[in-house]
DNA sequence: TCTAAGTGCGCG
DNA sequence: AAAGCGCGCACTTAGA
């Protein structure tokens, strides 16, 4: 079930059918002739069999992933039956999702995979945006939406390069040598050193209820074992508890065990779920890509005669708001600087730490402390980015649902949600009641609040992505004998994507094409916030590095 | 023996 | 123990 769009405007299509066992050679000659766009039923199931039969294609459309824009978007009029068609919610379970293109012709479950329940549905996604309240900003999502699917698989094929020996040595010097079943020296160093400040030689350190016995036994009156609580005291147990608890971290996330997990031939190969999370941000299944510590990034290496260049976008969310809210004097504040020093400048806050804390408190919805205290002055320095905020945390506290700039629209509110706030109005309802529903009312409003900047912010990234995409296809390949092989047959002989996480990405790339890729990563962020904001002026500045590793400054 | 929920911590 | 959003994963205990 391939259907290929011959119509680069998109306004026609001519569809042609292809047999799975065809599919790599028909859709590389296709490819090869260019402006074709390939839709299918879910990105997962094609594309990581394509890959590694070494095809890479330019532009698709994921009904899948389109069909869940559409199904909530506020700006929709007529869905023409697309909500009805429950067939399109079911994502394609993981364990059908195999690098071989053909173990897939039967899967059980998951979205429709004949050739003409893809074509109705792809005719119905085109009407429903063709007469939506918004065209042109879905239709941008929509294939934003897709690209960022090829992309996330373009990800997991090509790989993060991965260096097993300086993962090792830092290992190793962090938490000694491997053993086995027993825990490496520096933990057990570390426990003993707990167990003596709490004069217990048997307490348990890995079960919460039982350490937080023996803390108050020891006379430490904590409520949680949190770092954040456990540092705030003074007693002996404090520190050798932070340090195990630290050491313990590393070994159970990213010891030898995640690595041998994870780490084939060189590569970190996450499994990337685009629009994962509600507001439209990627999310991840395994591996934690998410959430590879810091400290790991000395293990991040280049393949020889190879480079890579980590970019990433500074106070990406602001930013976001600044368009989209339309405040000169936050765009202002930001352009062509750091945009915290800017808001310092504009006489809101006194220094950049407190200008950091009152943005995030007001994209957050801080109500307490430091941030809610500093609010108000944001307010009166930029009242138009905080008046889109604010009328979203509103929206959402009535029960309502709020949208990004391109059009995702956030979930509406629970039944749950909707019990809780209408016992609070019935006659007889108590405080108990009241309060409860205030609470979740303003929970709901932090959320809403938070969704339309996290959101467009992750529409931003994508544009930024798709067309960084495209630049890199455009450079010559390297020669063979200069090929990075584990990156795969579609990546081994050019720059590719190696990482994304929200605001950052990594970029692999022979050395050769440093300077052309670190070129081409500038004019695709300036060339997405053109897209998505046309001209109004602003910035999007990036902090960029080119190294072997790619740690962080 | 399985699942769900709680806790804590890593990332943006 | 976060005040203030969004995640995933490891580990534990409680409950069926």
């Amino acid at each position: 079930m391939v259907l290929i769009d011959l119509d680069a405007t998109g306004t026609a299509t001519t569809t042609v059918t292809i047999a799975l066992s065809d599919a790599p050679e028909t859709i590389r000659a296709r490819e090869a002739a260019g402006g074709v766009r390939w839709i299918w039923n879910d990105t997962r199931a094609w594309y990581a069999g394509l890959l590694s039969a070494g095809v890479r294609v330019a532009r698709a459309w994921d009904l899948r992933l389109v069909h869940a824009l559409l199904r909530d978007a506020a700006a929709v009029i007529d869905d023409h039956g697309l909500r009805a068609a429950r067939a399109w919610d079911a994502a394609l379970p993981d364990t059908l999702v195999v690098d071989t293109l053909f173990d897939l012709a039967e899967a059980a479950s998951g979205p429709p995979d004949t050739a003409e329940a893809a074509l109705e549905e792809y005719r119905r996604q085109r009407d429903v945006i063709d007469g939506s309240a918004t065209p042109a900003a879905l239709r941008l999502l929509a294939a934003a939406e897709s690209a960022g699917a090829l992309i996330a698989e373009e990800l997991h094929a090509a790989g993060l390069p991965w260096s097993v020996d300086a993962h090792g040595a830092l290992l190793e010097r962090e938490l000694g040598e491997r053993r086995g079943q027993a825990l490496p020296a520096r933990i057990e160093e570390a426990a003993a050193r707990v167990r003596a400040a709490l004069g217990d030689p048997a307490a348990s350190l890995d079960s919460q209820p039982r350490l937080l016995r023996s803390l108050h036994r020891a006379g430490l009156f904590v409520e949680s074992t949190s770092r954040w609580e456990l540092a705030e005291h003074d007693h002996p147990v404090v520190a050798p508890l932070v340090a195990y608890k630290k050491l313990m971290r590393l070994y159970t996330a990213n010891g030898w065990s995640w690595m041998s997990e994870w780490v084939r031939d060189g590569r970190f190969r996450p499994v990337y779920v685009p629009a994962g999370v509600v507001t439209g941000r990627w999310a991840s299944s395994g591996g934690g890509a998410l959430q590879i510590p810091r400290q790991l990034r000395v293990a991040v290496r280049a393949d020889p005669g190879w480079t890579l260049l980590t970019a990433d976008v500074a106070q990406l969310e602001p930013r976001v708001l600044a368009a989209m809210s339309r405040d000169t004097a936050l765009a202002d504040a930001a352009r062509g600087r750091d945009l915290y020093s800017g808001v310092v400048e504009a006489g809101a806050v006194a220094t950049r730490a407190e200008a950091k804390i009152a943005m995030l408190g007001a994209m957050y919805g801080a109500t307490t402390g430091e941030s809610g205290r500093l609010l108000p002055r944001l307010r009166r320095t930029f009242p138009r980015a905080m008046a889109l905020v604010d009328h979203a945390a509103r929206v959402g506290e009535d029960g309502g649902v709020v949208s990004t700039w391109l059009g995702r629209t956030s979930p509406g509110p629970g039944e749950a949600w909707r019990a809780v706030q209408s016992r609070a109005g019935d006659a007889e309802a108590s405080g108990i009641d009241e309060t409860r529903a205030r609470r979740s009312a303003r929970d709901r409003g932090r959320f809403t609040r938070n969704f339309v900047v996290q959101g467009t912010a992750a529409e931003w990234a994508l544009a930024w992505l798709a067309d960084l995409r495209g630049r890199l296809a455009a450079l010559e390949p390297v020669d063979a004998a200069d090929a990075a092989p584990r990156s795969g047959p579609v990546f081994g002989r050019r720059p590719h994507l190696a990482f994304y996480l929200h605001d950052e990405i990594i970029v692999h790339t022979p050395s050769v094409h440093a300077e052309a890729v670190a070129t081409a990563v500038r004019e695709s962020a300036a060339a997405a916030g053109t897209l998505l904001f046309g001209s109004f002026p602003l910035d999007f500045p990036l902090d960029l590095r080119i190294g072997d590793t790619a740690e962080k400054g």
